[in-house]
DNA sequence: TATATTTGTTCAAACGATTGACCAAAATTA
DNA sequence: TAATTTTGGTCAATCGTTTGAACAAATATA
């Protein structure tokens, strides 16, 4: 039962006593084929359940039609939508996607890439791991002629088109709306600044200080993993000072959480005494109580775009176009958790 | 600098003046050749930079070593975990994962299947969507001989191997539980009983009442798709009855999120007036306040299984073995929402 | 020493689809 | 009617690897 042999168009051109080529040409649109062969053939395909091989075809035509992407994990609505309308835009030109998660584990995603290169997909769009900060692996990809799209967490070293939002922007809306609201003392829980958009959003963090002439406090900026643990302890360190924040800003929504945690712990109240603000818009942001003021990253323009780009390499063999650099707006959730009038 | 060709076995075979074939025997550690050469290939291939091309090889053995992966959604912290650890035992044994999304859509499923098989995957592991009813499909699947794995939702209709857990059970556990917290009257946001795994949590919610010698009332039961919002109307219901329930079960836990919120809002004292489970162990049940009941499903575990029911499926080329049926115990982890002694 | 076996490799045919060169028949033009 | 173009296909090579058959040389056995 298992064991039937896929029909090829060897069998197809069998039963209408013409070639091989033929049946190819007639599948593919070819010209010179005509009308009577062509419909003739695509019934007989039909009836024999004929589905082509992609491997055969992908060999000869030197391109899989798949799509290698790198996210950091899934759990995250911000990457798991990215790559939903990734998919959306590329398997409307014919491409299939192979998603690989990095786990934030630079070796995770090392291997991930060998495992697509090796597959022989025909691109890959990625972003990095927490823990990358050698790209020689990224370049490799460049250098295989392989085109590379990266998206949200990038950096200069890697000479590929980029989509994401604009973190040094983000971070103004957040400080200045945290000004606006009346508050004096505000703490920044980071990310790793090795990581460009975490470096960006500090420097909008600390842009925007300047801005409204307010003291930078080393004290208040605390590089974090951004987990919730990282977040709660953080947030920890941060009450000990003899001088309190009356805001804190985490770089990522699971630690903004993991702040709040502890502020609820400890009966201080969100956002009259400390307002709070996350990263990411993930969707427990509007569930907690109070509910967390974020940043909307577009998740869905970046999938979108990010295919669209990779698309756009494909279709340009010439290449050495200038790369694409796409830099979109973020947009501020004003929540609970920050609002004081 | 894009347009180097990839160095293949016959390069290094010019190299060292021998044919392909031994080349090729000598990568794969064909017995018929001898040491010298099979080390000489080795590092002749590391200095070419050699990558063997999985298309052809693909091609000539009709073994692509990709597996295709269909969950309904990845913004969920149970599927997510359940493809992770399915692709590190995958990746042990030299297969790749083409994970794809049907967004609970059952169109969506249809096309991924259309698209995975299009690809030549080797096997499909998946869960079936929501909406899901029809199951020709899946049965296409097993027709074309390639090896379909089961896990969490599936149908007896499906005859493939199966990883979920024991879905009875796990009401049974949440039932006996809120009984023995004082509830008398436990209403159930169902899911749609057309899928099988949420039939036996209806089937379990009704055993165990039954055991106790408890009512059942349909007016309890509510069939939902068990979303957020749902779970708010479906709650906003149940408040609505002359006599209140003084227990929700709800078999997602988005559903119990939407429960809880509706809850609150009503100022109704949770688990005092109404305690709430839900189900999945999804990250924020541990977070809300009340942090919610719920049931681990051991998506680490599921992962890993489904990975190697495949594997086995595949070793075992005979075939025809019966088909596996793998039923995890549930596990209840009970948090504040239900806490009531 | 003659014969049988083992060892190490080459040969050639696949796997299934694609594609440019080529060719006969039909249709068009002169 | 002869010459030219168009139409509708066939032929054969190719993509890169794999694999059983074949074969010569080296080694073991009788």
């Amino acid at each position: 039962m298992s064991k039937q042999k896929k029909t090829t168009i060897k069998d197809i051109a069998n039963v209408l006593n013409i070639t091989p080529s033929a049946v190819s040409k007639a599948l593919n649109n070819h010209p010179r084929i005509s009308q009577k062969t062509r419909d003739a053939v695509i019934q007989v395909a039909k009836n024999l359940n004929y589905q082509p091989n992609r491997l055969a075809s992908a060999l000869r035509k030197g391109k899989s039609n798949l799509v290698g992407v790198i996210i950091p994990r899934t759990n995250s609505i911000f990457f798991s939508n990215v790559v939903q309308h990734m998919e959306e835009v590329l398997n409307l030109s014919g491409y299939n996607v192979i998603m690989t998660q990095s786990n934030e584990s630079y070796t995770k995603e090392c291997t991930n890439i060998e495992a697509l290169l090796d597959t022989q997909v025909d691109g890959i769009i990625a972003s990095l791991a927490n823990e990358t900060t050698n790209f020689e692996s990224y370049n490799k990809i460049i250098n295989n002629g392989v085109p590379l799209i990266m998206f949200d967490r990038s950096d200069y070293e890697i000479d590929a088109d980029y989509i994401g939002i604009d973190d040094v922007r983000s971070s103004q809306l957040i400080v200045n709306h945290l000004i606006t609201q009346g508050c004096k003392r505000i703490a920044h829980i980071a990310g790793y600044s090795h990581t460009r958009i975490y470096k960006n959003r500090i420097k909008g963090y600390i842009d925007s200080l300047e801005q409204h002439q307010m003291e930078i406090n080393e004290d208040l900026i605390l590089e974090s993993n951004l987990s919730l643990n990282d977040g709660r302890e953080k947030m920890q360190q941060l009450l000990q000072l003899e001088e309190r924040p009356d805001a804190v800003y985490a770089a990522g929504d699971y630690a903004a959480l993991g702040a709040l945690q502890i502020l609820k712990e400890h009966n201080i109240k969100v956002p009259e005494e400390i307002a709070v603000v996350g990263f990411s818009n993930e969707p427990f942001t509007a569930l907690t109580s109070p509910s967390i003021t974020t940043i909307n990253q577009h998740s869905e323009q970046i999938g979108k775009l990010a295919a669209k780009a990779f698309i756009q390499r494909m279709d340009e063999q010439n290449s050495d176009s200038n790369v694409t650099n796409i830099i979109l707006e973020p947009e501020l959730i004003i929540r609970e958790s920050s609002k004081r009038i």
